[in-house]
DNA sequence: TTTCCTTTCACACTAAAGTACCAATCTGGT
DNA sequence: ACCAGATTGGTACTTTAGTGTGAAAGGAAA
């Protein structure tokens, strides 16, 4: 709807996002979003190419911006992919029952993560930062979590963990 | 602008790319691959719009492909780059003594007593109420150790003493 | 005695953590 | 399709934590 509205003088640039749309069908908002910035981002070049004579630089120029913008997309695409697996990886290296614990305690994978960050003494924004989420995300995360705990501060919740088993 | 709107709900995206430029500073090689991927991508394509009639396809076509394929290399790099992150920190494992790390970081008696308390998650006034001091001499106390201990925030000092060994 | 370190404490301030309440979206089952 | 739990965020607020500066008292060593 958005992108519609923005780019409504174009109608042939709409062929490009079923075939964008087309390859992440089975997936979810992440992806809905990624087509969106595509889409977002060919219309804008298309847009500049009627302004502008883009068509003179070259082509090159054209898909060097593409190219570029997809690159970091990329990227923050995989780092986003690889956070869940970190937390699988840590959960996974004790011998004991941490899953059983995390069970006992309710505690959510993401509250979890947030729990080993704050472990590594990390701060709330550096957690934010590093799961890519807002501080107060965080921060209702670390509350919940305390609360499962039963604790009232970060350091009590590390110690705890680590009795319990489940650090 | 346009783009922003776009992923307006997630504003943290572009926090994510100077953390993901970053990552890839160090890497060389990585990124001469990544320009020599590119250029024969580009060769590619420029060497496809001559011999078959892309140009009639529509330029969305062509920017699909490049976007598709730059989202990949991105991701690949994004999964790359994640891995190598905790081994970093297994460098300052000295399994030592602990009266021998104390003198070496220079922690005095109290504020040993000032950082076990900590590490068993006790606030500072908590901590002032049992050795019997004022809550300013506390923090005094642990704003010194942290110097000494060389981190920002008392789970910092906890993790990085149960690390060096005094904990 | 002088010097250095430790320990103690104060005040004023900034930054971070934590609480309470609310709400939208997403996800996994039934 | 609906619902419970999970995830993500926001606002407004209170509480701790941490910084910077200064200072006083005691002990140990030169």
């Amino acid at each position: 709807m958005l992108v519609k509205r923005a780019i409504g003088s174009n109608p042939d640039f709409f062929r490009s996002i079923p075939i964008a749309l087309f390859y992440f069908y089975p997936m979810k908002k992440s992806i809905l979003l990624y087509g969106l910035a595509m889409a977002v981002l060919l219309a804008l070049l298309k847009f500049l190419q009627y302004k502008y004579l883009i068509r003179d630089l070259g082509i090159e120029v054209y898909l060097t911006i593409v190219a570029v913008f997809f690159t970091v997309l990329g990227i923050w695409a995989g780092l986003k992919l690889t956070n869940p697996k970190q937390v699988i990886q840590a959960s996974e290296e004790k011998a004991g029952d941490p899953e059983a614990m995390l069970a006992e305690y309710g505690i959510s994978n993401r509250e979890f993560e947030v729990l080993q960050l704050m472990a590594k003494g990390h701060s709330n924004q550096e957690i934010a930062d590093e799961l890519f989420l807002s501080l107060n995300t965080i921060k209702t995360h670390s509350t919940n979590l305390f609360s499962k705990l039963d604790v009232k501060r970060r350091t009590q919740a590390v110690d705890k963990a680590k009795s319990i088993g489940i650090l």
